[in-house]
RNA sequence: GUGGAUGUAGCUCAGUUGGUUAGAGCACUAGAUUGUGGAUCUAGGGGUCGGGGGUUCGAAUCCCCUCAUCCACCCCA
């Protein structure tokens, strides 16, 4: 009986592994240049826990279960809650700011389409604890930092940056009653994704006054902070909010990453939980999804029962990333090695069998990466073999073991070769 | 949930208005090469032509159903 793999998951042969690897641990190692540490929770959490920010909706989204003891279930579909569930239960222990980073497997019952599956990894990284826009700014770096580390300049990535707090208190300065803004968000978060006609329909539809929606068209359209004040008068909240996104590129200018950031009105998220700075890392053309995207989020930690901490943070998918990074050519199929080898051990005598394993375990014994040939074949194979095992170095036991108990050793590189004593020759360490 | 496209070897794909035993390249295995690596040549293994039904003397090819995948909607933490 032949059983395929589950719709919108994929099977990493040694290849794609090796590109799984590549992206992951381009992850991590930013993270630890941007003095994040990792954690990492379960897979699986209650269904609650997704349902306490997202409502009911989204268990259609979700991999839900019940397990023997009737608990209800879901496999996480984000990392985020989780990280509050934790914070909160040692938040009186953690030393702040908490800088943490995690690359975990996450599942969402949706129709894969290009850059999305089922079953994906994503790299989010948050900073726990420290009120101030300086830790939106490094949020938004860290994630450049990575990106500009694989090869991808400002010519190819843009990150779009907006605020919600600057969002909320001018929707508020023209007339928008504060409970519907949640109900907006989502409408202007599709701006740029759906026809101008289709969105101001929207528009129409949730607020009364047409010269209010013109407004907001007009607002959505802005692309510099200067020309807000052209279009809505700002009060005390709007001017503070719009200090701290200035704030926020200064310290980006800082950092050195400003020629990869823009001010973007249209940039909301989806998201309710977002409470001040919000951004988007596309690619430049903007013809795939977001490659990664967050904000600050200062009321999760007490939505999920702690304390009133703040937070900001982001995630990215390993799917969009990995279109984009083989569209510019800075990930191909052979730039990648999937394996390794110090050693390959090649034997041309069955006699010498048994000494050429010897050989392989003690190169193993002393921490190398050493390998061996089940058949005493041609050596022409065996060193095919070790050249496409990447092997640095070749041994070769053979005749002159047998008739003087010498080891040829071949640098795979020069293709040099020379002679030693099998006796000395773990004597002193090997190269 | 809606619409479109595509399913032939491990991979990328040919396959004539329906015609005999379904092919190529790459990959794999072995040999030419009995002790030296991305080469060349030769041979070999590998396919219920996605599955089921129908039309026909005859179906990879035409028709119906079904399944799967991809793409675009919906959604997007």
């Amino acid at each position: 009986m032949k059983i395929q793999s589950v719709k919108g998951t994929r099977d990493f042969y040694p290849p794609q592994m090796a590109v799984r690897n590549f992206i992951v641990d381009g992850w991590k190692a930013a993270s630890i240049r941007g003095g994040f540490v990792e954690y990492d929770g379960p897979i699986f959490e209650y269904l609650q826990m997704y349902q306490v920010k997202s409502g009911d909706e989204i268990v259609e989204q979700l991999f839900n279960f019940t397990d023997r003891g009737n608990r209800h279930l879901a496999i996480r579909p984000e990392i985020t809650p989780t990280l509050a569930r934790m914070v909160n239960k040692q938040i009186n222990a953690l030393p702040r700011p908490i800088k943490w980073f995690s690359v975990p497997r996450l599942c969402r019952a949706e129709r894969p389409q290009k850059g999305r599956l089922r079953e994906f990894f994503q790299w989010n990284i948050d900073i726990i604890g420290v009120d101030d826009v300086l830790a939106d700014a490094e949020v938004i770096a860290c994630s450049l930092d990575y990106l500009r580390n694989t090869g991808l300049t400002s010519a190819d990535v843009v990150a779009k940056i907006s605020s919600r707090r600057l969002l909320a208190a001018l929707l508020k300065n023209i007339g928008i009653a504060e409970d519907k803004l949640e109900t907006l968000y989502p409408i202007l978060d599709k701006k740029t994704k759906i026809p101008v006609e289709a969105f101001c329909e929207m528009l129409d539809k949730e607020i009364d006054s047409s010269e209010t929606v013109q407004t907001i068209l007009k607002l959505m359209d802005v692309h510099s902070v200067d020309e807000i004040p052209d279009i809505v008068k700002l009060d005390e909240e709007a001017q503070i909010a719009l200090d701290e996104l200035k704030r926020v590129f200064a310290y980006l200018e800082k950092m050195g990453v400003a020629n990869g950031c823009r001010f973007d009105m249209s940039i909301v998220r989806g998201l309710a939980y977002y409470t001040g700075m919000v951004f988007e890392i596309h690619d430049a053309v903007g013809k795939l999804r977001a490659i990664c995207g967050g904000g600050r989020y200062d009321n999760l930690l007490s939505d999920f029962g702690g304390p009133k901490v703040t937070a900001t943070g982001m995630g990215m998918g390993d799917a969009v990333l990995e279109i984009l990074l083989r569209e510019k050519g800075l990930l191909t199929d052979d730039s990648l090695d999937i394996q390794k080898l110090d050693y390959f051990v090649a034997c041309l005598d069955d006699d010498l069998m048994d000494e050429a394993v010897a050989i392989t375990a003690k190169l193993r014994e002393k921490g190398y990466a050493a390998n061996f040939s089940y058949k005493t074949n041609a050596l022409k194979k065996q060193m095919k073999v070790a050249d496409s095992m990447n092997a640095a170095q070749c041994i070769i036991v053979g005749g002159e073991y047998k008739e003087s108990g010498q080891l040829v050793v071949k640098d795979m590189a020069t293709g040099e070769q020379e002679l030693v004593e099998a006796a000395t020759f773990f004597d002193t360490d090997p190269v």
